[in-house]
DNA sequence: CCTTAAGCGAGACGGTACGTCCAGTCTTTTA
DNA sequence: TAAAAGACTGGACGTACCGTCTCGCTTAAGG
């Protein structure tokens, strides 16, 4: 085993290169017929400095994505709770649609035979998301707009599931105008029933 | 390109053999940790043979997994929609959670790099099912027990998206008795309102 | 360990160009500075067929010098063991000057840090000469023309060590001119003293 | 190209650690084998310290012999000249049994394909070596115990040649005790015909 | 005393070659 | 004539060093 390498003489600039050149061939060449030499060569970077800061091209992969999107994707809270879903799963499908969609169907077929790649990838971007959008939900039933009887979890499943879905095995991916029926069709099962 | 090969001559145990290999070892490594010398090995198989009758792994193994479902799972249509639904989704969770679960999951894995092999598995599984499964509903939505206003399609991908979600993304494997909460929710929000 | 391969199904053509790119590259640019990748590209022969069938560069080197020398240098005899001796020895020295000279010094150089090098190149290529060697020289000396109280070891080493140093150490290669000087001031302490 | 480092601010510590784990090294590894990254790590001196002061290991090689050797090895004079070069080849016989034998080779190893290393060994030790040799034999020559029609050079390297041949080739060092007969055949042939 | 300029350790960096593995093609032999 | 056996080219793998570099730290000299 190497002797762990001091992130802080990390050159801030190779790492920028390579992340930015991981998301570029993804989007480019598919995520499998990517490989390191090829990303190390496209971002001016030797194999040894990408096997130095990360263990694997997944691990890679997923940083690139985790950089780039940030702690974003807040849920709002306007109190109209199908509003605010549809605007927060309006801009996850931009992302999707986006060159992060790409690496992000990639990553997500590397973790079918990578254990460590899908629990990475549950740890730093579904079990984030989930959370947040439970609590949005959470506020909702609080409020009397849903159920108390279904599982915020479940909730939150029923809602991104089709999301991926379609990623992962459509031809069409999915518009962002398909939305709100898409949740219309969900909550409408969620509401308390009025009787 | 060699001249195409004479299915006729074709030995049935070569198949046979390599097929079973196929199944075995996706299950027992991963769907990208075998290759297709260590199927050859384990079948007692030639590398040529292989490649005679498939274009890639991707294609072998979903010859595998469609001789082994058959055109089974077919859709019961006792008049009751939801236990209609849960018996043959049970069916399918059961198949999930075996072998052929394994090498579907590597499947859609390499599919995410290979359209491919994304376009066979939509022609030979996805298909298939989402038509079987779309029958099955209209019949409820003729019989008044469905809404007339949501496509039969949209249906489909409610009720079976979870079941990719959580095989593709998920730590715990769904478990049949998960089923009926899961499609409940679903029906609740696609039945007639009766006012 | 791989399984052994077959000799019998070896590519005549490639190991041919193997051997010719070796020596032609060695003589060109120095042993140690010539990889087994620059091989394999000249030879247009992949990589790992040349790990199939030699164990490393020292290995192919050598086969490379064996097969061009053949079983040749043999010792003339004529009776006259000074006149016989200059003849092989002009041959030796005529190979020493040429691509084969080259590799041969390099091979010595690896056999310095690699052992297994240095007992290849005695069983193939020094200890056949040194016997041949002996085996003149023992004639002589039964004809009475050389002192039995010297081992022909001895003798073989006095007249071959020389060579070995000039082409090892020296500056200017040893030149065939030379060598009627160099062998008669040995001789002359190896004949048997007349008094 | 760096300005050239002040000699006078030299770190006598680091010197002397680096030129010992040199020999250390390579007497327990093999020149080959020996990394400058091994013997930086062994000196506790870091890599930029010594492509400071040697341009290459084998420079670093050359220079830790001549520092242990010295100026040493000066023939004595007592008249008889069997017994004074048996006296300094013990001497050197002894050196090249020893760690720094085992350096030696290396060095010669690396000179059959670095043109410079050859140059610079002897540059530094074959040339002082031979010269003062030769200036023993000279002397033995004007008292007459020698031939006159033979070059001392001539004479020096049919000496010397047999202990580089050993060393280098064979598989059993030479022994002090082999000494007296190996420089008795040559002298034999050397002396002056007394007829 | 205080600054400055070098040597120094540490170690990250772009490269190159290593020896291994597998893909996919091809040839030869067996049934 | 399909299939088994397996050698072949090609190319990526992950590792190890190369020789260069940039960083702070120490240390001695000169102002």
């Amino acid at each position: 085993m190497p002797p762990a390498p001091n992130p802080e003489r990390r050159s801030a600039q190779s790492r920028r290169a390579t992340l930015d050149a991981t998301i570029e061939l993804i989007a480019r060449d598919g995520y499998a017929n990517v490989t390191i030499e090829a990303i190390a060569a496209a971002a001016g970077v030797s194999k040894a400095t990408i096997y130095r800061w990360w263990p694997s091209k997944g691990h890679l992969a997923l940083d690139a994505i985790n950089e780039r999107v940030g702690q974003a994707l807040d849920f709002p809270d306007t109190g109209d709770i199908a509003a605010d879903l549809c605007a927060q799963m309006t801009e996850v499908v931009g992302l999707l649609n986006s060159d992060i969609g790409t690496v992000y169907r990639g990553l997500i077929g590397e973790a079918q035979s990578t254990p460590v790649i899908g629990a990475a990838i549950r740890e730093s971007v579904v079990d984030a998301q989930t959370e947040a959008c439970q609590a949005r939900l959470a506020k909702a039933v609080a409020a009397g707009q849903l159920r108390t009887d279904v599982p915020t979890r479940a909730m939150v499943e029923m809602l991104i599931a089709p999301l991926h879905y379609r990623m992962l095995l459509g031809t069409d991916v999915l518009r962002p105008q398909d939305l709100p029926d898409l949740i219309g069709y969900c909550l409408d099962g969620l509401r308390p029933t009025s009787g």
